[in-house]
DNA sequence: GATGCGTGGGC
DNA sequence: TGCCCAAGCAT
């Protein structure tokens, strides 16, 4: 409230100079060495970009030496099965990522000679590659003087100019590409993207900036006024929507049951514990799992309540209760959407994390059958 | 423009 | 501990 809203969208050519000089000299001397910045192999660059969205940098390194090493060319990813791929993606999250970028790594073979597309409208056109990959990859990989605005370079510009404005909105988002363009060198585009990028997740931090020790703290006009830990301006997300879920504890002498969950939705077609969501109204856990399995075919047989736990995603808070169940016809089951896996191996097969905290859960309630352990509800 | 989509780390 | 966040994109 009677901030001036309005960003610094005509800087001056002096500052524009200063900027590029400080940033640029400083990632020479301060820029990580990080496994996809060994070459400018675009196949490489692409494949850092989409591990990168929205997850870290330590989080990501050994994938990508994994994924990298597994399919070490454009090529190799493109005929690689979608089981391989989605498997060498397994607990890095955001799975229709993995999917994008094989369906699109497959695009560039068939339509563009294997040959990663340099022209903008072209590259934005394959799955997966929004405005900021888009960016990244031509002007990291190819030198192309084009914006790459993430996270990192919405609080580091919205810092150096003062802008009070939403960066959660678009409209924002377009308007710092437009100020990063005038300020991306044309000598040395990636270099500049990175090194905005880098400020921010080394200097320029959302919470704490350590501007006593920032190259550009002398050109930034939230430390001249003041604010710079106020800014930048973010919106705040709706919390998580509370849902109730069963999961199916179905065994066959040391295996468990585990199937394919829809192509769409969330943990869309990675393989788990048969899922469903209670209905708020209905009681009896469970209750909803049996009608799952008898809608598709055959009878369940419904045990114990193995064990409840609570499982948060960002957008969605799961109250889980894991229920034990006898299939008495496990032949009708369809290979293509139901694997019987070793109980032991079952957190390798399905997904990595919210089935390992119910495996621990249902493990630990087997050595304890006196009673039901870690209830929350 | 708003919403859905994972996970792990930091305070 | 319960949040907030981290190199976004598709719909």
């Amino acid at each position: 409230m009677g901030r001036a809203a309005k960003p610094l969208l005509h800087p001056e050519k002096e500052w524009i100079e200063a900027i590029r000089e400080t940033l640029l000299d400083w990632y020479d001397k301060n820029c990580r060495d990080l496994p996809w910045r060994k070459n400018k192999d675009p196949y490489r660059i692409w494949v850092s970009e989409i591990m990168l969205q929205q997850t870290r940098v330590d989080t990501v390194i050994p994938y990508y030496e994994r994924f990298m090493s597994t399919f070490p060319t454009l090529e190799s990813l493109a005929e690689a099965d979608e089981e391989k791929v989605i498997k060498a993606w397994e607990g890095l999250g955001y799975y229709s990522r993995a999917r994008n970028l094989h369906s699109a790594v497959k695009e560039v073979v068939e339509q563009y000679g294997g040959e990663v597309p340099q022209e903008p409208d072209s590259i934005s056109r394959l799955k997966g590659v929004g405005p900021y990959t888009a960016g990244a990859i031509l002007s990291i990989a190819f030198d192309r003087q084009v914006p790459a605005v993430d996270g990192n370079v919405l609080r580091v510009l919205s810092r150096l100019i003062a802008s009070w404005e939403d960066i959660s909105k678009n409209a924002t988002r377009r308007k710092m590409e437009e100020l990063d363009k005038m300020l991306i060198p044309e000598d040395r585009p990636g270099d500049f993207n990175q090194a905005l990028m880098e400020l921010g997740a080394l200097v320029c931090t959302p919470l704490s900036p350590s501007c006593n020790t920032c190259p550009v703290r002398a050109l930034c006009k939230a430390r001249k006024q003041g604010v710079e830990s106020e800014l930048p301006i973010k919106a705040k997300g709706k919390p998580p929507v509370p849902a109730k879920v069963t999961f199916g504890w179905i065994r066959k002498g040391d295996f468990v049951l585990i199937h394919r969950r829809p192509t769409e939705g969330l943990l869309a077609g990675m393989w788990g514990l048969p899922t469903v969501d209670d209905k708020p109204s209905e009681s009896a856990p469970g209750e909803t799992i049996k009608e799952m399995m008898s809608r598709l075919g055959f009878q369940l047989e419904l045990g114990a309540i193995l064990g409840e736990m609570e499982h948060l995603f960002s957008h969605r808070r799961w109250y889980v209760t894991v229920v034990e169940a006898l299939c008495s016809d496990y032949d009708q089951l369809s290979p293509e959407n139901y694997h019987w896996v070793k109980e032991s191996e079952l957190s390798t097969y399905a997904f990595p994390n919210v089935y390992r905290k119910a495996i621990k859960l249902i493990h630990k309630n087997q050595r304890n059958p006196q009673g039901i352990q870690g209830r929350l509800f």
